[in-house]
DNA sequence: AAGCGTCACAACCGCCCGTCT
DNA sequence: CAGACGGGCGGTTGTGACGCT
């Protein structure tokens, strides 16, 4: 199934977004959504990518984005999510209110994965977790092999990795577009803690909370009626996994 | 002050998945 | 059921900023 380039690249703008194309974009779709993303380029007379236009929104343009600098607190946060989830940075944005996964992304390759990396040496060959550099580059195409790349992530990680990030991440999609406040739900993840402990009850309830959350803050998910089936899986897996005892096998901090 | 190396981040690319026709 | 389409994701790159020599 061939699968034509997102756009015609003919006469289509590239590189930095102006301050021009930004108000262009963000009155377009503050005043008609972004239901179809091909097409909103041509509506709102920007000469971009309907890629492009999604991913500076996501990225950048969103209202609830948190800019600035990651708190000591959220890159603990990250690290310990990517250590259960692997390169998914979709998954682990999702639980970083106001973060993209983009910007999770680049803070981990410059920040946070040097940061480990030291430790990882320390740790030695014992450590299972040690996380593989420069991930080889895509052998056959695959994104979703559920095999993370540059994490060690059992299969029984990984299935449940990729249950819960389609729910998760489309709640951070979603929510940008409707400027929604249901971001704060998850505050109480990073904050009114000065000394940010993650400990087993925390992994228990991050595991726990798309299950636990999802009538929550995946309401406006709800409302495209797109996340029954996913319901559905997550709560069979997560049966899976309680009757295996997995769940209970949280990383060490 | 100039040159160079490194860092940080926005943006692009190519692929896969789910849905629609 | 197969193919087309749109959305989304992760990996990678380009480039400006910054610091060091």
């Amino acid at each position: 199934m061939g699968r034509a380039p997102c756009c015609e690249k003919m006469g289509l703008k590239k590189g930095p977004w102006t301050p021009e194309e930004d108000k262009v974009l963000v009155a377009h779709i503050e005043r008609f959504g972004h239901s179809n993303w091909r097409a909103l380029p041509k509506l709102a007379g920007l000469l971009r990518c309907g890629k492009s236009c999604r991913l500076r929104w996501i990225n950048y343009l969103r209202p609830d984005i948190k800019r600035g600098n990651f708190t000591k607190e959220e890159e603990d946060t990250i690290i310990q999510l990517h250590e259960l989830l692997g390169n998914r940075w979709s998954a682990i944005a999702a639980r970083l209110p106001g973060r993209t996964d983009n910007e999770i992304k680049n803070v981990w390759h410059t920040h946070l994965k040097k940061r480990l990396e030291p430790k990882a040496q320390e740790h030695g060959a014992a450590s299972a977790k040690k996380h593989k550099p420069a991930a080889p580059k895509r052998e056959s195409g695959g994104r979703r092999t559920d095999v993370p790349t540059t994490a060690p992530v059992s299969p029984e990680r990984s299935v449940l990795s990729s249950v819960t990030e389609s729910s998760m991440a489309s709640s951070v999609a979603e929510h940008g577009n409707t400027g929604s406040s249901a971001f704060a739900k998850e505050e109480s993840f990073t904050s009114g803690s000065e000394d940010f402990q993650i400990d087993e009850s925390f992994w228990s309830e991050t595991l726990s909370m798309p299950l636990d959350s999802h009538d929550v803050s995946m309401e406006p998910r709800d409302a495209f009626g797109a996340s029954s089936g996913a319901a559905d899986d997550m709560d069979f897996w997560l049966r899976v996994f309680i009757e295996a005892g997995d769940v209970q096998q949280l990383p060490q901090i």
